[in-house]
DNA sequence: CGTGAGTTTGACCAGTTGGTCAAATCCATC
DNA sequence: GATGGATTTGACCAACTGGTCAAACTCACG
């Protein structure tokens, strides 16, 4: 394993390009159907070089969870409860959704994770989105309370938002053979967008 | 492998033993994680025995897939193009989450193998659900068109409900982390349904 | 250059896994 | 209760997998 000194040149070139390879094999095939053999390949580096880099398999991948969960959950920060509620929801959602088309491989890391019961990934979760959930929820029920949205469930409301864009690169295969030619991601943005303005504009 | 003359008392008792287990297995860790072990332990029964019943592990899961497929998707068959659209769709909605919560394990037996690209259930979907999805599609076009309910995006409107319903099941771990005590399923019905009736009651 | 730390790898190992097989056991039927 | 097919299993195998290690190679720096 290399000093933990400043990283040379080399250093920080092939942790990336272990970590991109990481992510490639992870989110194909999840923790167990990757091999580290795999991973090297797709890499361009042989299976003893990245065990140089990173202690083990389970290594690489919980750096690879430490380093995506918070990007992964930064459209949910820039929620701002300052700003007008309507429009800050229907925004989280374009972000969340965008999230599902540049980064499906992230998507379905957590995914593959979370469906299995996320063994190795539930303390981080607990520790950074249980926190980050609450803060919004009061945001969320603000808002309901000073009627700028329609009632309901906060909590419900954001699983709601979560599953409608994960969907779309979590079950990917599964929406584009019954679209066809149609690109999912064209018609998407605008669903979605009418689906939470019906749901959440005030009755009169 | 047992002939196959009419199963005896025996082959019908362990195939079921064995389908049963491969789904608590397979559910849990997909295909790769799972162990034809792991089965066989689940099913109180040896490994070779269990290889006596079926040729491979493969063909467990390719059996358990087919018996389970036409049961998952009753709920869609059982919209009646004659029927109340509104009161049509919302039931929809509440079976498809019935599923979610009375069968999550094979909830997650798709969603692990579809995330993965569905390499071993491809065929079968692109069988079994792309004619039924576009007969329901051509109701629900039908639906909006004649003004009964709101005008959007046929499948996306399914995937939605597909999403939103099976996110329960499959992200079970993450919901139940975020909602501590509270059982999501208590809220769940009528958070989907008020969802569906805003978005879906036409314009005055 | 030379030199020592940093990097790379071929060969190897032990544990796991899907699958085989011959022998043993069970069980329905006569 | 004998007999032949159905069922079960212990022992085994080859392939794969995560990980180790000593030896070789590379590179930055004096």
């Amino acid at each position: 394993m290399p000093k933990d000194r400043s990283p040379t040149r080399i250093q920080k070139k092939n942790r990336a390009a272990i970590l991109e390879a990481a992510l490639e094999v992870f989110s194909a095939h999840g923790f167990r159907g990757a091999t580290v053999d795999q991973i090297a390949t797709q890499a361009g580096l042989s299976k003893p070089n990245l065990l140089y880099y990173f202690p083990s398999k389970e290594a690489m991948f919980t750096a690879l969870l430490s380093e995506l969960l918070d990007t992964w959950l930064d459209p949910m920060r820039e929620i701002n409860a300052q700003g007008d509620p309507m429009e800050e929801i229907l925004a989280y959602v374009q972000r969340k959704l965008q999230m599902s088309r540049d980064f499906p491989r992230e998507s379905r890391l957590f995914a593959n994770e979370i469906v299995q019961g996320a063994p190795r990934m539930l303390d981080a979760l607990s520790r950074d989105l249980r926190d980050l959930l609450e803060e919004k929820e009061q945001v969320l029920a603000g808002w309901m309370a000073a009627g700028k949205i329609n009632q309901t469930h906060p909590k419900h409301l954001v699983f709601s938002i979560w599953a409608l864009t994960q969907h779309y690169a979590d079950f990917d295969v599964q929406v584009r053979m019954l679209m066809g030619d149609e690109d999912p991601f064209d018609a998407a943005p605008e669903f979605l967008d009418t689906l939470y303005r019906r749901m959440l504009t005030p009755k009169s």
